[in-house]
DNA sequence: TTTTATTTTTAGATTTGTCTAAAATTTATT
DNA sequence: AATAAATTTTAGACAAATCTAAAAATAAAA
């Protein structure tokens, strides 16, 4: 079946939301679409009636399979673009999401093979999210919150949870991006702030929120 | 100003139409855009009305300076994404049209800057055809039909006017692409048929319809 | 130069996605 | 449990882009 770029938009916002909550409702995918509670419930008829949604009026609502199968190829595209627009094109990791999201409904398969093989069938995108593959299979990698990490030990950032630009103007400053080694030196009690070692740089301090902001693995 | 798809494929017809015979009629432009005389008056005068066509009723029309701009703009981005999709991901320039097609109307122009220094700078597109710099400017290649280049001579193809999936078929068969040398080994009377050799294969004979259809230029 | 044929435009309807305002339903509070 | 508050849905309207059918203008033919 065939989506619009308005259907496909839908399908992927709800995809995200249900991530965290299970369930969606209609004001909370209203507020993320930047729209009305009404172009909501409008949606959510249309792609309920084309089996993109379970939906029961006034209950909330989530993907079925298939509608999760098609979120993941939008999500797919949207981040095999994000790749390419920063490792071919050197655009910075901040700079990429808008275009990206109009990529994203550009409908050939085999354009998204391959681009995919193109980049070298990469993993994860430049913000750390893992790429599904195209049977929507999402790689897995054991990551662990920063801010729970054992003190003295080495890891890797591999993702970034709040990619606002102001989180990303704060990592930019300590020159933390994916990929980077971060040890752990000291915790602090009082406010939960943590010194850190980022790279071979002199060691710096970063608040709490910062830090339960960032994932990493050890390597 | 901001133009939405549909305004960008009438504009972009438009400019291809006139090409040939300077001013253009409705049916000629409805014919092209496979839609109707009356959705294609409901468009002129809306793009009319934006400054972009000179238009006046029943008299036919034309593009502005600013239309033919926003034509070159767009013919930019889809000639540039046919180059990345034939010499990146490996398409048959053949089958990289409609894709371009929803390509051409992304809209970041640093995108399209950063895709051409990416791509080198190209000035033709996989099929021969010019692609226009960041001021509209288009290259120009001395370049003459083949029907006319003169016996016994040498040279390389560099575009081809009818792209159809038939003509394209033929020349695959023939192994004739952009860049291919061609020697014109004798002229036959009867039917305007030429003998010729294509690279370095065997000499062979191809219709005055196909030799029309095929530009070259001296090396 | 009338008449006929073709082309183009208008008038009004349709679809998609959106909106506002009001009604219906559910949830929270007293 | 009754009432108030919040959420969600309906009803009806609107803009963009399209369509059909009919009217208007132009071009061609008798």
């Amino acid at each position: 079946m065939n989506f619009s770029v308005s259907e496909e938009n839908y399908i992927k916002c709800i995809y995200h939301l249900q991530q965290d909550t299970g369930m969606v409702n209609t004001n909370a995918l209203a507020a993320e679409m930047q729209t009305k509670a009404a172009s909501v419930t409008d949606m959510l008829k249309k792609l309920s009636s084309k089996k993109i949604l379970q939906y029961e009026k006034y209950h909330g609502f989530k993907l079925t399979d298939n509608g999760r199968k098609v979120a993941l190829s939008v999500v797919r595209k949207h981040r095999l673009w994000e790749y390419f627009l920063v490792e071919k094109l050197g655009f910075e990791w901040d700079k990429v999401h808008d275009i990206a999201e109009e990529l994203e409904h550009i409908s050939s398969n085999e354009l998204i093979e391959r681009l995919q093989q193109f980049l070298g069938n990469p993993s994860f995108d430049p913000h750390g999210d893992p790429i599904p593959d195209s049977n929507g299979k999402i790689p897995k990698l054991n990551q662990v919150n920063l801010a729970t990490l054992q003190l003295n030990k080495t890891a890797v950032v591999s993702s970034v949870a709040n990619q606002s630009p102001q989180m990303l103007e704060m990592l930019k400053h300590y020159s933390i991006r994916i990929g980077s080694s971060i040890k752990l030196l000291k915790r602090f009690e009082f406010d939960g702030s943590l010194e850190i070692k980022v790279g071979k740089q002199a060691s710096c301090i970063i608040s709490e929120p910062i830090a339960k902001n960032l994932f990493v693995h050890y390597e």
